[in-house]
DNA sequence: CACTTGAGTGAACGCCGTTAACGTGAACAC
DNA sequence: GTGTTCACGTTAACGGCGTTCACTCAAGTG
């Protein structure tokens, strides 16, 4: 059970994200500040030491604290589309994960920028931490994959030295007897790549050069990432799933 | 003519550029401070404001530097390999590219990471900024195209709302009228995004959750691009090009 | 020569992270 | 109920930071 103590310490610790996550938005990451957390807070600074360590340590724990929040939006969105439409799941993930960076730019730069200089991310989680985004969009591939067995790359037609390295990340997922090909994974590391270059170019602001608006593209990227994966014709986003199942029906 | 005074001016600028990056390598961006280059060069802090207007302006010269300087790698790079082989071209720049944000963490975050919060890029040096080096692979792709007429998508298979975009951004580089079709552009767009992901996601650690070794994955990501270009097989990297041309030759 | 001007200094202000020594009150043991 | 513990918070202080201001001083200019 839990103790008062424990839960005014809980609570502490949540006021203290919440007035970091507000410096986080007005000044950017490098704009975090234990004293003007302990300010806002009614605090004064050294009382955060019973809290973190250190600054680094709050800023760490902020950035797993976003990881998870990554993930949670990631699945709402997947859950948000019927469980038979694996296309549609993809894409609203793939939508929902730009959508959260363009959201949020600042801790999106936390979590998917360049890391602090001795930042080591966690691995209780489970899932291997950054890659546990990434773990969302293959669980979903590969069970697209086995429904409807889109073509992958052939094993000879994966570079060896790549095909080594494949095996061994299959390996060390526990995917080894899975069944799934190896250029599945193949597909996927692709994808992946694609899918982080258009959300943190645009997040970053390095596609003004070419587009004020990056959305098209993101949205004719994700069509030939999905025809590649031998789904059908997207969805028009910002649609709910009742939604575009009624324009649908209707059309 | 250049007198005296500029050229003393023109060293003292050198001399804070080089401390200011030896404390980038050392403490990475965000570690970069006045004081501690003034004490590397025997100064005093306040000096430097002759110089700089203030650290944000200095930082934000530090990444037009390293602009050139990744400008300059690529064109040394493309350079390297005979003009007719366009191919080998696109594929050494591209090479170019990952290894100087491997051999320069923290000067590449600078440049292609979040930027710090007010910095809006110069415009003056005839290429738009950050697309400068995009400019570099689209003049290959471009040259490419004429010589080869390699696919490219159709307009009509270009989403209607990105084929908005794409012309808007092709006029305002004057590329309106230089016959080039808008798959074209479409193609480079995609080449950009998957070429800048693979590269941002090594530099900043992102794929170590899948492979200890990146390279393989940029190499046959490279190929597939290449492929998508009509380009033949790319011979491996780290080959002069006298001496892959001996490779060639010899086999 | 006198005079301007640009480079550099020292002192100061208000921030910052972090440490140490010190209260204080609630939880707990007997 | 009383004594003890201990987590939470305080103040004071250290050194480092960006930045400003008043000042010196030597190099360049007429």
């Amino acid at each position: 059970m839990t103790t008062r103590r424990e839960r005014l310490r809980e609570a502490t610790v949540r006021e203290i994200q919440e007035a970091a996550r507000q410096q986080l938005r007005a000044n950017g990451p490098g704009g975090i500040s234990l004293r003007a957390i302990a300010r806002d807070m009614g605090m004064t600074a050294p009382a955060l030491y019973r809290y973190y360590a250190s600054l680094d340590d709050l800023v760490r724990a902020m950035i797993e604290e976003y990881k998870d929040e990554i993930g949670v939006a990631l699945e709402t969105a997947r859950d948000s589309v019927p469980a038979d439409d694996l296309g549609g799941r993809l894409a609203a993930a793939a939508r929902a994960f730009r959508r959260w960076a363009l959201d949020h730019p600042p801790e999106f730069t936390m979590v998917f920028g360049a890391p602090p200089p001795g930042y080591e991310p966690r691995e209780d989680g489970g899932v291997p931490s950054t890659g546990g985004f990434g773990g969302i969009f293959f669980a979903l591939m590969a069970e697209l994959w086995q429904r409807e067995r889109f073509p992958v790359p052939a094993d000879e037609d994966i570079p060896a030295e790549l095909r080594g390295h494949l095996q061994h990340f299959a390996a060390s997922c526990g995917l080894d007897r899975a069944g799934l090909p190896l250029g599945l994974i193949r597909l996927f590391a692709g994808c992946w790549v694609r899918l982080y270059g258009l959300v943190a170019m645009e997040a970053f602001g390095h596609v003004h050069f070419m587009l004020d608006d990056a959305e098209p593209l993101f949205e004719a990227e994700l069509a030939d990432m999905a025809a590649s994966l031998g789904i059908g014709p997207l969805l028009p986003p910002g649609h709910s799933p009742s939604a575009s199942a009624a324009q649908n029906a209707a059309s």
